[in-house]
DNA sequence: GAAGCTAAGTTAACACTGTTCACATGATGC
DNA sequence: GCATCATGTGAACAGTGTTAACTTAGCTTC
């Protein structure tokens, strides 16, 4: 509160941030160059470990950002009228970020830890980590959670675990949008009809969870 | 045929991409040191290069291998009696690959090109070369669309396009498979009763898409 | 105002990496 | 016997992440 400027100079934090954010969108995780950041925003490598604790640390500063971005497709989605709407809305917005920014989409949903830090333990360890308490603040499981519960409590999904059908319709939005971007699915055609088949697809799926 | 021992001594080739399997398998993409392997197999850096035309190539080569062993996974599914058996043992199989060998299956399925190399070329470029024909010779996909055949000649499925049902199934499957291996499944709990959310999920998939 | 402390930057170095080049060497074919 | 060619080597180059020692500007506190 009153504790004076302690963050004063973090403009160069945030330059080095946004440069990130660029070379990363430029060239993907491959070409992500700690240096190169540097020399963008015109700072030394070491200075850069001033901020950062180091290559990794500025990689998740970047994703984060990242992050905030996909928070900002969703929450239009709650702009619409009824629940049925709001989830509807919900998935095509999820849909609008994935095509509209597909590298984000990819670094946030279809990397894993063990891709981005250099470090590499087991699965086991990592589910140990976020099991259940660490998992309830993933936002966007939160998001589609609600999405779920008040379609519920609307009567248009029948009652049960909100936690568990989300994940069956988490899964299958981004099981087609992981699988599109990834070059799997090339029969399906251009953006247009992708599209077409994903909305028919959300809405098998909602109709086949319904009463 | 006739033509005298053309890749004779290809040993060291061999021992090359399996060294390339060990370490990318060890460390993921991003530890992956074209170096380290040489150092294992014991031949100097610059030797690779008579054999493969780089880093590239060389995890190309390790990609491929990993594939043949997925293709062995899904191959003991045609053993089952009835379509309908072989196409719920295929999903089984799929699943196995995935929990028993994580880091092939993100390899395969959830790391695009520009993942692994370095450049970055923009998405329309990778759809242009994939579509339609490079994608009918993707394997997994062929072998699926033959389940999808046999069970709708059977009676078991709608008529339809194939492609696009199993476009549908896979999808599911793959986006269930993902999310858990990416971390962000965690309420499921552990690997026995995700699997059973998975086989759940399966028979409910078919079930709506039949008669 | 002088002294001291701290955050933010520097340069230099180390141990890596992928890649290329000029060179050795051992087997093969004529 | 001699040339060819695949297969290997070592040295070098440019680039990487990271660390250490050093400077410097700004603020606090006597």
């Amino acid at each position: 509160m009153g504790r004076p400027a302690q963050h004063a100079s973090d403009d160069t934090r945030s330059r080095l941030v946004a440069a990130a954010r660029d070379v990363f969108l430029e060239g993907g995780v491959a070409n992500f160059s700690l240096r190169e950041v540097a020399r963008r925003v015109g700072v030394s490598a070491a200075g850069v470990y001033r901020h950062f604790d180091g290559k990794d640390a500025l990689v998740d500063a970047a994703c984060a950002q990242g992050f905030a971005v996909f928070s900002s497709y969703l929450v239009r989605a709650l702009g619409a009228g009824t629940p049925r709407e709001r989830m509807l809305t919900s998935a095509d917005q999820y849909l609008r970020f994935a095509l509209e920014n597909p590298r984000d989409y990819r670094f946030i949903f279809m990397s894993t830890a063990e891709d981005i830090h250099r470090s590499a333990p087991s699965l086991p360890a990592r589910a140990g980590r976020k099991d259940l308490a660490a998992m309830a603040e993933d936002p966007t499981f939160r998001f589609l959670v609600d999405r779920v519960r008040e379609c519920m409590a609307a009567g248009m999904l029948d009652e049960g675990l909100p936690e568990k059908i989300a994940v069956l319709i988490w899964s299958h939005l981004h099981g087609l949008i992981s699988l599109r971007l990834s070059g799997h699915l090339g029969p399906v055609g251009d953006e247009a009809s992708f599209a077409a088949l994903y909305r028919e697809s959300v809405e098998r799926m909602l109709q086949s969870l319904g009463s």
